[in-house]
DNA sequence: TCGACTCACACGTTTGAAAAGG
DNA sequence: ACCTTTTCAAACGTGTGAGTCG
């Protein structure tokens, strides 16, 4: 068992992965089916990944682009089955917590962003099979854009809203528990609930950055540890889930949204309608016993 | 004027150290 | 002395709503 936190205090923060490239978002490596590399990760920039977090740099590689998903969110069903590109035979990972995110999918999935960065909910939380139990693993998490579109919220439904900022600098969040076995990977779900996005763009603290008002599409990547520093990179793959996509606001538009992250997520309980933070229940509250000639 | 954003706030959950018990 | 369980306070994670900004 590891115990991240004494080994790699420093693991919890998002990494930058390098440059964007241009043009990234309009085009597509043939077949998801195909596995893809990191031509940029050359050697000498992962020999730190092995002996020694700490000293790692920021910058890694920039990521593949992301195929074009439809530009509406919860007005068609989401895709049952996850997309992934690898080249590690045999590995599959499925969402522990796809209701949910089929439940905030079928409203369309709003994140707020903050400039103190802010966390996912629903989490992404996923059970690993297929890996080597001894071989060590990394497992990574980023956010890209879906297309070149920014969008608004029209009073019913999110709606595009002209052309999307410039891309901000890719970050990739790093698992604190990796590099891991395959066995400790396959033992439990892997959740990445600790994962912060935020809208500054010049922001300290290693948060994923994104634009508000976009629509973004988590990815997590499985690294085989062990090839790292051999001349290709080969031991990889990539998943994302159709449902987790979402669009990042830095207020909920969709009242919908908000109920739910209410209902489904524990630190909003004091927001439900038995808890006493609740203004709006404070104020049918009060105007109750106005009415009532209660004062 | 309006939409997007920021910030302080109250409240609940999580975390981890200290204390208590076996 | 050691381990497990319980307690408790601090830190953290929420949405809200008023205010600010462009």
């Amino acid at each position: 068992m590891y115990h991240p936190r004494e080994l790699y205090p420093s693991l919890g923060a998002g990494y930058r992965l390098g440059p964007a490239q241009p043009g990234a978002d309009s085009s597509f490596p043939p077949g998801l089916a195909e596995g893809y590399r990191y031509p940029d990760l050359d050697t000498p920039k992962l020999d730190c990944f092995l002996s020694g977090m700490e000293a790692a740099p920021r910058t890694l590689a920039a990521h593949p682009p992301l195929p074009l998903l439809p530009p509406a969110m919860g007005t068609e069903p989401a895709p049952s089955a996850p997309e992934a590109l690898h080249s590690l035979p045999g590995v599959s990972l499925s969402l522990e917590n796809r209701e949910l995110w089929k439940e905030f999918s079928s409203v369309g999935t709003e994140m707020i962003i903050t400039k103190a960065g802010r966390r996912m909910f629903p989490a992404c939380r996923v059970s690993v099979t297929g890996l080597d139990p001894e071989a060590r693993y990394l497992f990574l998490l980023d956010v890209v854009p879906v297309d070149g579109a920014r969008y608004r919220w029209q009073g019913r439904r999110w709606e595009p809203s002209g052309k999307a900022e410039p891309r901000l600098p890719d970050r990739v969040y790093i698992h604190p528990d990796s590099p891991a076995t395959g066995a400790h990977w396959m033992r439990q779900p892997v959740s990445f609930h600790r994962v912060k996005l935020t809208n500054s763009t010049l922001d300290p603290h290693g948060h994923l950055i994104l634009h508000s008002m976009h629509k973004y599409q988590p990815r997590i990547h499985l690294v085989r540890a062990a090839q790292l520093c051999s001349q290709h990179w080969g031991g990889m793959a990539s998943f994302r889930f159709p449902e987790t996509t979402f669009i990042s606001v830095t207020a909920y538009q969709n009242p919908r949204i908000t109920q739910l992250k209410i209902a489904a997520n524990p630190f909003a309980k004091g927001f439900r309608e038995n808890g006493r933070n609740c203004k709006r229940w404070e104020l049918f509250i009060h105007s109750f016993m106005h009415s009532t000639n209660v004062y």
